[in-house]
DNA sequence: CTACACCTTCCAGTAGCTGGAATGTCAAGC
DNA sequence: GCTTGACATTCCAGCTACTGGAAGGTGTAG
């Protein structure tokens, strides 16, 4: 098959599966006479599972490492259980922080709605709270 | 003050101060006979606020913005406010994506767990369950 | 013959730094 | 005077994961 089909059937864009190629995630596919690039089904199937992983926000490093598992027929899949696992701590962690995030976004909100907003020059203007967000003075101890 | 005393002021990287510098989201600062940068406690606000927004996420481009407006006396505030409230929604945005990520890995992981972990030929397999994640069959509709 | 879609290659750019090389400066210690 | 060490400077390269665009070849329909 080519490129079309196989970007219909994966729904990864060619340059990204050029670029795959590039870096050595995917062999080097048959050509034809005319240069054109040829798939097989065996590279459908490669290509879902990166695709597969990038959509669970796996690195291109960590996908590369379960390829190279799966070239050399060492069950993978203990592997990818694991993770999995180690994926979905991260994706808490970074939860986290984000809601850390929105709650003091939403803090600074409510506090510069309180004071002028035309204020560039004085104190009390939610851009000084900004510019001192986060810088504990000496001494203190984080809340 | 020279170099060291800003670092530890604002605890941003000399690296990341000069590639500030470079574009052009601080002024170049006086120098001395010596060729080091000599800044100014005015250097040290914006670089304060510049600070403060990375910290909230804003994009560099963001902070430009910003700091164009306070440059022009234009009240800053009013816009910052409303920057505010969008960061706060992209970071919604941002954490709901990540929730059905976990979400998503909790299912595969669970529903891996059920095969053998050594089975790297055939379908039983979390590998080939994230190949086919997200793989409607024609005619499908989606949840 | 011409249009158009598709394929190829290669080069460059994105965001926000960060690391490293090669070099200069300044103060302290011997 | 000399060395050592922390600090400073510049410039260049690299990171992630693509994406855009130029310049050109190919295949098919009208």
């Amino acid at each position: 098959m080519e490129m079309r089909e196989i970007v219909t059937l994966t729904r990864v864009p060619a340059k990204t599966i050029r670029y795959y190629e590039q870096i050595n995630l995917l062999p080097p596919p048959g050509r034809r006479q005319n240069g054109y690039r040829e798939y097989s089904k065996t590279d459908v199937d490669r290509l879902r599972l990166v695709a597969g992983l990038r959509r669970l926000d796996f690195s291109l490093d960590e996908v590369k490492e379960i390829l190279d598992l799966r070239d050399r027929r060492l069950a993978p899949c203990k592997t990818l259980l694991n993770l999995l696992d180690k994926k979905a701590n991260e994706i808490r962690l970074r939860i986290n922080e984000l809601e850390r995030l929105d709650r003091d976004i939403k803090k600074l909100r409510s506090l510069g709605l309180k004071f002028p907003t035309d204020d560039v020059e004085g104190k009390n203007c939610v851009c000084h709270l900004v510019s001192n967000q986060g810088v504990t003075t000496r001494g203190s101890h984080g809340s």
